[in-house]
Order: structure tokens, then C-alpha cells, then sequence
DNA sequence: CGATACTTGATTAACTCACTCGGCATTGAG
DNA sequence: CTCAATGCCGAGTGAGTTAATCAAGTATCG
């Protein structure tokens, strides 16, 4: 159940790029330094997020990224889904990218325990992740927590 | 965000394990057939769930494994952790096994908006599988879905 | 042109996952 | 007591993934 590097650096990474968004754009080296990431492996996930159309580059001097969308319709499940694939613990149990499970052998009966439970926890992740903005994410505070 | 086969195959064992409470000892081999699973990773799959108290064996002819506690008191969340360990998607948001992250720019500051995203994500798996019991896990059916 | 910065593909070391194997210890049957 | 069945335990292994790293491009600005 664990996120992978490549998403927290995207996550982390786009943070950045969400705190100047409409005003500059960012280069590797800039978010890399602040962001504490390798810029060779950021490159080539700033890369894969520019393919998903969620960024865009400049080349050259004066080069660098920018968020091609508002940071209000890109979500944190959106980007995870691109950098680490599907939210489901068991793809059977996936809806963007749903896979029968092959030596199960509840795959061909009518019921499988290990779905229901893993189904509730999919849609538990998904409800947190794909309503949760970069917006969201990069301003958000600490609560008053009441414990 | 996936769960591990030797999760998936123990709580599968303990769903047998479960049916049998209180009427038979199961061997490895039986558990195995009727779950699909390679015996020699099955084993180990018990022994850490034996070493961790949930199940008791008996060696030698007429041997076998049996549930220790009832199966009301035992949540997926807890076999999972034993088997895949924490629960929660990045160690500086875990319960059961914090960690700090050392190079995370955060991890000085009062405030990080990771740990909040994924804190909350933790939460949510953690509210699930530990009030998931095996009882529960065992007789569960199909629920009448409206769409 | 030449410095800067993004693009692309290849490569790699370390690690994890999912088994697999061999030998030992314990138990019950004959 | 011996033998066979079964669980116990540690080590090993091949495939795949993770997290980078490197080298050789191509576009852009001054």
C-alpha cells in the first residue's frame, strides 16, 4: 500500500508548479533544488506528466515548465494514476483499469470476498484522491486538531 | 497502492481457516487446493501469521493449522500489516510505524501538504480494515446495487 | 554561432516479490 | 523402534521494479 518516490517528486514537483502558476515557469534545476529532487529522475517525470497534457515546456534559455491546466481541475489521484497506475490495491477491483484476476478461485463464481473488502478500500482512496485539487494541496494548513 | 500476493493468499488461508473454526484442524496442502496457492509459500504465510498469534499448529501425521482467536477479533488490517506491513502509503503518516522522512523539505517545517493528503488516505484504509473482521470477511455476499 | 535548457533512449545498481528447495524436528501408526 | 507424514526454518533464486544516471540529441535566445 505504499506511494512510490515518482509520485511523491511529481506530487512535490507540481506543488511548485501550482505556487506560479500564470506567473513563470519553473526550470528542472529550480524545482529540483527546491523540492530536494534528483533533477535527472525529475526530468523524466516532468516528462511523463508533459505527455499526460497536464504541463508544458519551453526549450532553450529561458526555457522551463508550466502547468498547461488550472490547478483546480488537476487532482491528486489524476497525477498518482499517470506516475503509479491504478489506485486499486487488486486490479480486480480497478475502474480505470480493471483486469480479471486469473488463478482466484472465486473468478468465476458470483462472489468474492477479497473484491468486497478491497472494493471498499478503492473507493475510499479514490474519494480522498480524486477530489483533492492541486489547489487544494498547495494551500492547505494545519488543522486545529482537537486531541 | 497494491497489495502484496502474500497478503492476498494469507487472508484467502484465513478465510478457510475461518470456516473451519472450532470444527478441524486444515493442512497446508488443503489450504493450498482449495485456494489456489504454491503450498511452499503458503507455509511461509502461516508460520508469520503463527509467529504473530493467530494461528496454532500440530506437527506430524493428523497434523495442521487452526485459528488461536476468534475470527470477531482478528481485522484484515491487523494481517495485513503483519504480511505487508504498514498500512498507510508513506511511513511519516504511519500509526503503527512512524517514520520521519529525511529528505523531504517538510520534514523541518510545522507543516507538510503531503503528510495531510496522505494522512488522510491512511485514515480512510485504516477505518476499513480495522473494523473488517475475518467473521465478516467469511460470510460476506453480494450486496443489491441500485445502478 | 554558442550557451542554455528541454528531449529521448539506454543503462544500471539495488532492491523487492514470489516463489523454491533442502534439511531438520515432531507426531502417530504399525 | 521405525517409518512416513507433516510442520519448521533458513537460504537461495529468477524476474521484475524502483530510482536513478548518462550520453547524445534538438530547440531557443542572444
Amino acid at each position: 500500500m505504499k506511494l512510490s518516490k515518482k509520485s511523491e517528486y511529481g506530487l512535490r514537483a507540481l506543488l511548485e508548479l501550482t505556487l506560479f502558476y500564470g506567473k513563470a515557469t519553473l526550470q528542472r534545476h529550480q524545482i529540483a533544488e527546491r523540492q530536494h529532487i534528483p533533477v535527472e529522475f525529475l526530468e523524466q517525470i516532468l516528462l511523463a506528466l508533459k505527455r499526460a497534457g497536464l504541463l508544458s515546456s519551453r526549450r532553450g534559455m529561458k526555457g522551463g515548465y508550466m502547468l498547461i491546466k488550472s490547478p483546480d481541475e488537476i487532482t491528486l489521484g489524476q497525477v498518482i494514476r499517470i506516475l503509479d497506475g491504478p489506485l486499486a490495491p487488486i486490479s480486480c477491483v480497478s475502474k480505470t483499469a480493471y483486469q480479471k484476476c486469473s488463478d482466484c478461485p472465486y473468478a468465476t463464481k458470483p462472489y468474492c470476498p477479497l473484491q468486497d473488502a478491497m472494493g471498499e478500500v478503492r473507493n475510499a482512496i479514490a474519494d480522498i484522491l480524486d477530489h483533492y485539487t492541486l489547489s487544494q494541496f498547495a494551500t492547505a494548513r494545519p488543522a486545529v486538531r482537537t486531541s
